[in-house]
DNA sequence: TGGATACTTGACTAATTTGGTCGGGATTCT
DNA sequence: AGAATCCCGACCAAATTAGTCAAGTATCCA
């Protein structure tokens, strides 16, 4: 699995939402500012999230972003599946996006059933990790610097 | 991190060489021929390897390569990360291609934080695996069919 | 010594993916 | 009505992928 640019930047916009959830709304432009990313091709993402059901939109001018689901009930996974395709390193060993390989016979291909470990190992860490996690870990990471106590020298 | 042609050819290629490993070369041709292979492409792919230091090459009428080290010496990570570069799914948690992104605080950055543990995980998954591991599991995938006492129903 | 065989090297290419930009339309609030 | 915002499809340049190809060099054998 490797996280394009398209991916990360969707990661990002999910977290922002993640922060912000609520009834009210998010504006693109507010996203692209706090998370450095180029705001057209930001567009492009969130309406591709969008049909995909991860978040809902408001148009006009009170209009933005909100996350259509509860945060704990997006799994990285999931979004990384959507924006990304499989996890597995190699098609023959994903599950979601299974596709054949060109080895002789893959019920005995060695290099299979190490990538299918590599793959268990990938949606191990990923699966479980939801929008709201993420959000945990901003404020796990944030916290203590935010702590006046830290800039005692 | 996510194979390529390129990456699943190399490794079956050494995989084919670690099976075959002693003072012999084994030609391109066979290698293509059982593994299914484009010869030139396989071409360019063993020497690359080549240049990396995991082969070695003989010309000549009975030409051809052989592992340079000893299977059990050589790692998939190795490997992998010379063919594809990172096995990290994002460069900013890679420690052999670091390469920093763009959000705005990587050392607060939740989803960094995230794709840390997979990184983890992958390498974990990988680095162990040598060449010498692969042959085995051939073995242990291929053995039980070889046995005739399999059949019998 | 002259083929035949095999690796070597570098250039070339077509198709796909990536990382965007752009214009204009639709919707909503004031 | 007008401004702000999302919506949608087209477009584009650069990089990557998956190869192909031609010509060269080394080695062995008859």
């Amino acid at each position: 699995m490797k996280l394009s640019q398209l991916g990360e930047y969707a990661l990002r916009a999910l977290l922002v939402l993640g922060m912000n959830h609520g009834p009210e709304v998010v504006r693109i432009r507010d996203i692209a500012q706090q998370q450095n990313i180029p705001r057209r091709f930001l567009e492009q993402i969130l309406n591709d999230l969008k049909s995909a059901g991860f978040v809902q939109s408001r148009r006009g001018v009170a209009g933005g972003y909100r996350l259509q689901r509860a945060p704990d009930e997006i799994s990285l996974a999931d979004i990384i599946r959507h924006l990304e395709g499989p996890l597995a390193p190699v098609g023959c060993v994903s599950v979601n996006y299974y596709q054949r390989c060109s080895c002789p016979d893959e019920a005995k291909c060695a290099i299979r059933s190490v990538m299918q470990e590599v793959r268990d190992a990938i949606v191990g860490a990923l699966q479980g990790v939801t929008v709201s996690h993420l959000c945990d870990r901003v404020r796990d990471l944030q916290g203590p610097m935010d702590n006046p106590l830290d800039y005692i020298i």
